[in-house]
Order: structure tokens, then sequence, then C-alpha cells
DNA sequence: AATCCACAGGAAGCCCGGGAAC
DNA sequence: GTTCCCGGGCTTCCTGTGGATT
């Protein structure tokens, strides 16, 4: 054991930072990072600039859809264009804000707006809109205030778009669209971001043909496409000579395969790099790759499980039950009656079957499970329900380090209750 | 062509917790 | 302290549905 003061040069750092590094600047490789210039997107950004051009002329641009898969590069576009308008904006002294929203995060229509109020708050302002407690028109009442105040242009972004008018309808949506009837000395425009071409289909009508005054398709990148990105990046970011043969190449073709997503093929590319360091390789090599693919699928899979509310890692588990009894294509009912005796046997309420089969959709959103609903004619709609948990995880085992009662509902027998 | 299964999934409403306003 | 508002989780009730079977 060491004593203190007994060889003081040495310490568990030393190792590591004494090893080479393979990185010049590791953050160019994170996805969320804004490059100086974004290859095979020049017509999308020309087209949102075309149209943002308006709010450095004084007029109010007009609403936009940008539609594509995820990592098409819709967001980096937006916020690339959104910040060249505002440096613009500056000098001219024509001040133009963008506001950024993730609807994922911030899904409530009362979010959104505190949201967008808070934002448009000076520094030394410190009436914040509470997140809850106001009624909604008086948080839209503030906004109109506070841009009033400000005035300029105000570039409204709300990314997954999709998301929130599935959840919350598009109440919120009729609002922003109608902001510049309210204001008085200020304008705005809105930009939908979505992954799904189809939600407007949700949409009322007038909310629809405002909301769509143009829209913008990025269509997925191909390998090549990604080859050229991962090099861009990796050029900045990696130091010379130590990508290995068919690197970029592997990593593109893997990205390619999950619909042309770029923010995949940079983890990937990084996580290699990383995997190849941490094993003091000089090269990166194609098994870097690969492992490093299998650790970016535990990597977000295991807190996903982890963080599942008490009911719904019951639901998972009665599938994995199912499945672990042999059975694929699982019932709802079947998940149902497990779930049921699962229940009763760590003694809690059981709830119902409505409420469960709306659990094994939101697991099949979380991409835990797949859960098809299929037509078995005489016998009935149901959903057909798969779990899709890579083989290198153990959902079990994560259930059970947050919840160990977890453990007592596998270790049981309920084997006489299903098909088998 | 009619029937029927086993649900899917929408709508309304309840309850609770967190917070603001009076 | 009371009242109001928002949001999340849940139940209850209900209508809709695709295709095998009758």
């Amino acid at each position: 054991m060491l004593r203190l003061g007994e060889r003081m040069t040495d310490n568990i750092f030393d190792g590591f930072l004494s090893r080479k590094t393979l990185f010049k600047n590791k953050e160019i490789l994170r996805h969320d990072y804004q490059p100086q210039s974004l290859p095979h997107r020049k017509t999308e950004i020309e087209t949102l600039s075309f149209n943002l051009v308006e709010a450095l002329k004084g007029h109010i641009p007009s609403n936009m859809t940008l539609y594509g898969v995820t990592g098409a590069g819709k967001t980096a576009v937006t916020s690339f264009v959104c910040d060249e308008l505002e440096k613009k904006g500056q000098e001219l002294k024509r001040p133009v804000q963008s506001i950024m929203v993730n609807c994922r995060q911030i899904d409530t229509q009362y979010r959104v707006l505190s949201h967008i109020g808070n934002s448009l708050l000076e520094s030394h302002e410190i009436d914040e809109i509470p997140f809850t407690g106001w009624p909604t028109d008086r948080v839209f009442g503030e906004l109109i205030k506070r841009m009033d105040s400000r005035k300029g242009v105000f570039v409204i972004v709300l990314d997954e778009i999709d998301h929130l008018v599935r959840k919350a309808g598009d109440d919120l949506l009729y609002n922003l669209t109608s902001l510049n009837a309210s204001l008085n000395h200020a304008r705005a425009c809105v930009i939908g971001i979505s992954n799904d071409l189809k939600f407007t289909d949700f949409l009322d009508p007038r909310v629809r043909s405002r909301l769509g005054q143009l829209d913008v398709i990025f269509n997925p990148y191909d390998a090549e496409q990604l080859q050229d990105i991962l090099r861009q990046r990796s050029n900045l970011s990696l130091n010379e000579d130590v990508l290995g043969d068919g690197v970029i190449a592997l990593c593109a073709a893997l990205a390619a395969q999950e619909h042309g997503d770029a923010r995949c093929a940079l983890d990937l590319l990084r996580v290699s790099a990383e995997k190849a360091e941490q094993s003091g390789s000089p090269m990166v090599e194609q098994h870097h790759v690969r492992s490093a693919q299998h650790q970016i699928e535990s990597d977000q899979m295991t807190p996903i499980i982890s963080k599942l509310p008490s009911q719904q890692k019951l639901v998972l588990s009665s599938i994995l039950i199912n499945e672990k009894n042999g059975l694929r294509n699982i019932q709802t009912g079947e998940v149902y009656a497990i779930y049921t005796q699962a229940c009763r046997y760590v003694g809690q309420n059981a709830l119902t079957q409505r409420r469960v089969s709306g659990l094994i959709s939101s697991l099949d959103m979380l991409g835990l499970i797949t859960a098809r609903t299929i037509s078995r004619g005489r016998y009935g709609r149901t959903k057909e329900i798969n779990s899709c948990i890579p083989q290198n995880i153990d959902p079990v085992m994560i259930m059970v380090e947050s919840e160990p009662h977890i453990e007592d509902v596998f270790s049981s027998n309920y084997k006489h209750q299903s098909r088998l």
C-alpha cells in the first residue's frame, strides 16, 4: 500500500497522460459540434438563407418545415444558418434572434412558451416565467410583451416538432404561427424540424398552411457523402496517419445502413478512436470500429432500461419471460397475463390492460422492443411483440440493479400460463 | 356476405403533486 | 389557507378494425 509521501511523483493518471494520443481535438468529432462548413448540404443552406435573408431586409421570412431522417443535418444546417443570420443582423444593426427549442425535452405548450419567454430575458432581469403555475395565456401574453420590448425579428426553431404535435396537439403551433398578429414592434417566424414527413396530417388545415409555407426535404446521406463528412472532421480532430485501411469506409457503411445517419457515423469514428487509444494502439483499425459499435449500442440502451419506471420494467420483464420460455411474436394478451401474475408475485397492483398496451407502445418507441399491430383474422387484432435488445446487453441485470425485486419475477416460473 | 375475435387506440375524466396568486 | 392552473399517470368507456371463419 502506498503511504502518504511515498513515491510522490507517481499518480494514477501519469500513465494515461504520457500515453501518445490519437486526437488533436476530440470535440470536433462530437455530433453536436458545429463545423465551419457542412458538406453536401449546399442546396439546403441556400434555400434556408434565401428565405431568412428577408429578416435582414426588415420583412418577415416565411415559416418553414424541414423534413428528413435523424442525422440528415437538419438541426446542424438550421443552427449554422441562424448563427450566420444573427451575425449579419448585428453587423447591419437589424436585430435578429433565433431560439432553438428541442421539443423532445420541452414537450408541452406551456413549457415551450415559457422556454422561449425565458430565453428572451436580459441578463439583469430576474423575473423568470415559472415552470408551472401560470395560466398558459398569461405566459403567451408575457412572451409577446418581451418580444415587443426587444424588437427585431425572432426565428423560433422547433426541433422534433412531430413529437410535440403527437403529444400535445397543434394549439401551440396555431398560437405561434399567428404571433405576428399580436406583435407591434417585433416580427416572428417559425421553423419546424421533423423526422416524420406525415406529421402535418395531424394538424388543423389553417396551421398546416401557415406552417408549411416553405417545405425543405433533407435526403439521407449516402455512404460516399458520409465518408466525406468523416474525412473532413477526422482531418481536424485526429492526428495524421492514425486511421487504418477502410476505417472511414466501414464507419460510413455502418451508418448508411442506419438510414444515413451522420450522427451515428461520427459517434462511431470517435468511439473507435477512443477504443484504439485505450488499448494503446497507434492506429484505429476495423476491429475497433466493430467493438465501438457494440459499446455505443450498450451505452445508449443501458440508461434507458435502468431509468424505466417500475411498472414499465415489469411489462418489459413480462415480455422477456415469454421469450425466455421460447415464444416469439408475443401477443398483448399474453404479455398482460404474465404481467398480472408478476404484479401479484411482487405485491404490486396491476394496471389495466389499456394502460399496459400504452406502456408496450412506449417501450416500442424507446427501441427496446418492436410491437407491430397485426390482424390475425378470426383470432383478432393484436400487437406482435418481440424484444430487440442486443445480445451483448443483459436487461435483467440492469433492471435488478435499480429494483432488486425484479429478480424474483424472473426466478419464479410462469411457464404453465403461457402458450407452451 | 356476415360474423366475430382480440385487441388498438381515442376521449373524457379523476387524482395527485407542484406552483402562483389572492 | 384557498383557489386556480398545469402536467403526468391512470381508469373507464367506447368505437374501430382486418381478415379468418362461417
